[in-house]
DNA sequence: GCCTGCGAGTAACGCGCGTTACTAGTGCGT
DNA sequence: ACGCACTAGTAACGCGCGTTACTCGCAGGC
């Protein structure tokens, strides 16, 4: 088959580089016309005859530009660069695949570098440095910064050089601009389902009071109730560490401390990992989900919430949003244009399953 | 502070760029002089006095080397690329990270470009090429494919162009180097386990009898029952899809179908996601885990095995090590080193936790 | 006094490409 | 016959850097 000849032909020249000299040796024209036609310059003056003979010239020979060479003269790169210990905590993964479609997109390509642990202030700021260094050489038009959980930050100095947009975590002393997650409406959004299917009282298992996650569904679970004419029963928000075990014992507590008619009838887990200790110390007790307690998550962790029985309705954490969102805004401040706000919140949809 | 106003100045003159140029000039010396000090030069002959000038004056420019601009002349780049599914579908981000620690390591930088359903002959083939594609252009060193979970796979034609090595999945048609999970072995040290506690009558929850992880979790567990002088009953092994319900449905089965003396005292999930689904069915029955059921798992899928109640005793596939010699082989084939083994597998480390 | 060798450095080429001049040829109006 | 506008294309510079070949001054040996 033709095809197949042609192609080995070329992967054989590429391996020692074809470049447009080649390519306009052998349509016997000049590298400029070549390079005309490649970057499809409007104002150029090319036959259809010569360009077609260029295009075959381009397959025949296998020519494959080399992006450095353009960077380089074109003084543009197409590369973002985005910090983020994701690779690390795969939590948020989804912001680096929303950020990546995005910069496909766009066509501008996304380099990943991997920073080891962004909260700690101490010694491993200099890894993030140098992963904001590395991005920098490699000449990135632009800097993401993506935290896997909802927190402030500090950013390297370094990145004030080119345009940069933090997603899931925000500037703690600059005017950065940041994507993050509307967690006031997100907390929100649960308790007016938990009011909706008719619970009016409710347990919360909360997180660690201070982080913004903690502090904005708190907010927004108190707004959803006193638009009902209702308050939330400060006894019934009981601590949790962050983890399955944290909201089993949580939930244990706040299911045994009252009689059965006193007892909530559902529980907001601020996220779902708490979520799944607490169906264990609900099933423990004989009590069916959500036929006697009704069940709500936070973050909606596919692996958990898809999988736990019954199926977990939870608010999703919008990462792939962010992650877009976090692109389009660079892509925005790159070309000059005004950001919008320093601050971009993003819905956080519920998610209906079947433990409500 | 001297260096605050040193960064400020050197972050002015950055946005047009500080090239070697303007560091020689600072340094009065020759931009050959810079260059010669920068990459270390064994055999230069610069003073030590204008070598300790030159670094100066990089300082206080804020000098940033332009990688583009080096590997266009060095001809060689310092990257890598992994074409790779598993930003869509983390489930083996580790792999991700794993290749990407070692390569920070190896001063190599890791283009990480994302291929949408690898497992697609179809329409999506093209989507694939294209990463590839947009990573030859970028003059990667060498090529990692990276699946999310362990199978054949076709790699496009202009991989050949490059040194490539295949991670948690093989070459199916060809003779690409590959480094995938040794699921024999694994499936042994699982029923190994179950056997060193006394469990003699053991439950397989299977998985797609045709997937190697089946094969090899299968024909491991076959090895081991054979070393005790047992069989693997059969009957035993009952299939499931590779979900939690799957994992319910197949425990119900299992558990249903004998009589107390005659049930399975062990189950063998071959996958985590069905152990959650299995321990379900044991607890609804009244048994406890491990004192009248032990479960043991494979994957390690931390969000599920290091959650569930009692945390779920597992097989771990090694991710972040099969990362890492990926990159390593790479290394060496790209150094022109003779490889070791078309496919080199990897050991899957037993993971004791609480349900055996 | 001249050649040699060495330390300390530099001029200049080329990597592959984008881009800005510029040229050569052709048709057309007067 | 001449100028003008337009089409089709090219020569040449520079992007920032690695690298090779070369220069220059000076100490030492005969």
């Amino acid at each position: 088959m033709a095809k197949t000849t042609t192609s080995n032909h070329a992967a054989a020249a590429r391996q020692r580089g074809v470049t447009m000299n080649d390519v306009a040796k052998h349509a016997g024209v000049s590298r400029t016309a070549v390079s005309f036609v490649l970057s499809n310059r409007e104002n150029a003056s090319i036959s259809e005859e010569t360009r077609s003979r260029i295009i075959e010239a381009v397959q025949a020979l296998g020519y494959r530009p080399n992006a450095g060479a353009r960077a380089l003269a074109s003084q543009r790169s197409d590369w973002y660069g985005i910090v983020t210990e994701i690779v690390t905590a795969p939590f948020a993964v989804d912001i680096i695949k929303g950020a990546q479609d995005q910069a496909w997109l766009d066509r501008k390509f996304l380099l990943i570098a991997p920073s080891d642990q962004a909260d700690a202030v101490g010694p491993n700021q200099g890894l993030e440095d140098a992963a904001t260094e590395k991005l920098l050489e490699q000449r990135v038009e632009g800097l993401l910064y993506a935290a896997t959980f909802h927190r402030g930050v500090h950013v390297p100095e370094s990145a004030n050089e080119v345009p940069t947009v933090l997603i899931n975590c925000f500037d703690a002393d600059g005017k950065l601009p940041s994507i993050v997650p509307d967690e006031r409406a997100g907390g929100r959004v649960a308790v007016e389902r938990l009011l909706q299917a008719g619970h009016t009282r409710i347990g919360v298992i909360n997180l660690d009071p201070v982080i913004p996650a903690a502090v904005g569904r708190l907010a927004g679970a108190r707004e959803a109730l006193a638009e009902a004419g209702l308050e939330l029963d400060p006894e019934l928000v009981v601590p949790g560490y962050a983890t399955a075990d944290g909201g089993y014992e949580a939930a244990c507590r706040i299911l045994d401390r009252y009689p059965q008619e006193d007892r909530p009838s559902a529980l907001f887990c601020l996220n779902d990992r708490m979520a799944m200790g607490a169906y264990d110390a609900i099933k423990e007790r004989g009590l069916t989900i959500p036929g006697d307690i009704a069940v709500i998550g936070f973050d909606n962790q596919e692996l958990i919430a898809a999988y736990l029985r019954p199926k977990l309705t939870t608010v999703a954490l919008p990462f792939e949003k962010m992650g877009a969102l976090g692109v389009q805004t660079l892509a925005a401040l790159t070309a000059g244009q005004p950001i919008i706000a320093d601050q971009q919140l993003v819905g956080c949809p519920l998610l209906e399953r079947s433990s409500v």
